[in-house]
DNA sequence: GATGAATGAGCATTCATTCAT
DNA sequence: TATGAATGAATGCTCATTCAT
């Protein structure tokens, strides 16, 4: 019988691929990355652990890779070039995207945060973020700048705290959080 | 030797409860809940494992302990009573205190707030405090209700979203957050 | 295309064979046996590890392969008749060919000695060699007892013993070791 | 009930020390130190895995440990000063009991010789060990200096490879091995 | 009260081997 | 013939918890 040719390899892989991260976001937003056992993570994929360790060298490669994907999506939603001076415009877009963000992903978002206070497992990961997200701190700064305030790092870093905040509740309770008038009242705030 | 009082065992009792509690709070608090190791944490209170579980019956009681005892003392320090309309003045020390409590207790509130993204730990815990959390959400509604803002359980789950975004960023970054700005920034917009 | 001749494909599963037999050397000798993975001996032969199991029905299988060629070899090149009797040329030729084997083929010898001691690979092989082994000895008593010596059959013993000993050095530490030095001492005291 | 005193855990500590090293020995010597399972040595040793673990941090290092003692058994039973010149009498004595050695732990010498083939395992061993080697070479170079041998370093090799091949065969099969014959030879030639 | 030896279930990970294509 | 995805049993190791003293 002739044998699976490369592409067909390659379809399978991406989709197992695909498959597994899906059942890791899931498994590790239920149970937290350090509960979640390699055995829940195969079970829902389907697979045999063996084959999990076929597509992902560890259980920390898992998780980096997932939060790396929506490290990446957020990025690029946020379009952001680096020195780039933001409109009113393009800033209130930020301000929607990076809410309705952690609204569409919940699974991710939750993981992503509560990493951020696992000591243990983001310090690389971190590390390796800070450098995308400094311009995109700048250009926040820049527009406070121009907006007269009179220390827009300041007000940059309570801008930013203020958002995450709303995602938090975003995703905690996203039945009865009032996103939208959230967005606004940050909107009327900052614009 | 003379047998000791009781009074004495009570004082060391009380003394090596809070040794342990504080002990693991700190190991909870650079490794993670799931991270941290009983040994490590009765090597930190320079007491026996088996002594510790004299005082706690489980690793997750002693979670739950720290987590109430803040919880506790937030609620006091609220000193808000059930049905209490507040004042623009009760309001204003409402947001200092909730803000500076997670200031002068990183340790303890980056704890607690970890153990909010991590689903297998808390909602006993959680639960057992709702109870207690609704008067005093009722209370800001109603204060904000006062204000004729046209809905006022909205607002007040935005300003708890608010004040928990820099509460978070207090702790991620003691250093560099302005806090007094964004406690001025919060009192403007909502008092 | 035409379909190859049955001549071709012998000629193709021979180098195969040769080509994964020489990978499953190296690989062993390099990490040992047990560490050594098929998947890395798969890799190193260019093939996939399928067609492995096409050639080889175990990882063990080539073991017994490796080991049996090398001991043939090695009969063959000691070039002794059942029951002959040795002259002292020949017995002569035989520390030199029995030292230059290991010297020559340093992985295969190295391979070979170290599953001398690993008591559960080695047993069936070495019961499959021994009846080989057993006339080459014989010849060697009879060699040593046409000598005067009075225990005969003790210094075969020994004999083998020392050549096993300088072996053993030449492969640890082929640089320094005197080989030919070694081979007249032994030449000079058994001959 | 009073608790154990320090002097009673030291006992049991002592005890349970050596019989988990005699466990793994025999294990490692039976099966080759990778075969080897930590629940086989566990079940020898008549105690659970865990309990292992809390003696020596790794199977690694039970095998190092069990290297490093034999080896300082050796290192001691020589008796010879850095730098001591060797007396005839000294010689022979060496020599007897480097063999005796060999004879007398026929399980922990298997272990010792096959790691030496095991490329993966000793290295780490290996150099810790060169260093308290080196002098004992050195005195043996002098001695057949002394003895106007026109190249003592090789006769020194030859000398240790010879020993070592008697080692070899003591072990492996002990009951047919002539060992005082062998001694003799050896001393004969060498001394 | 106090100790730390002891347990055992659980976990991440590896790898020889099989099998559909 | 040839591939590499897939399996699953086995392994080393960890750690909360118990218990004899």
């Amino acid at each position: 019988m002739a044998p699976r040719t490369t592409k067909q390899f390659e379809e399978i892989r991406t989709e197992r691929r695909a498959q597994i991260l899906d059942a890791a976001l899931h498994v590790f937003a239920e149970e937290g990355y350090h509960t979640a056992s390699v055995s829940k993570i195969a079970k829902r994929a389907s697979i045999s652990k063996g084959l999990m360790y076929n597509y992902f060298t560890s259980k920390e490669e898992l998780l980096k890779t997932i939060v790396l994907e929506i490290f990446e999506e957020v990025m690029e939603g946020m379009d952001m070039k680096p020195g780039e001076v933001l409109t009113k415009e393009k800033f209130i877009h930020t301000v929607h995207f990076g809410i309705d963000i952690a609204v569409n992903n919940p699974h991710r978002w939750k993981l992503y945060v509560s990493l951020t206070f696992q000591p243990d497992v983001m310090p690389v990961i971190m590390a390796e973020m800070m450098p995308h997200i400094q311009p995109y701190m700048k250009s926040l700064s820049e527009y406070f700048g121009k907006k007269n305030y009179d220390d827009p790092i300041a007000m940059m870093r309570i801008y930013s705290a203020m958002v995450d905040g709303i995602q938090m509740h975003c995703i905690l309770d996203p039945e009865n959080f009032p996103v939208q008038k959230a967005k606004q009242l940050i909107i009327d705030q900052f614009a």
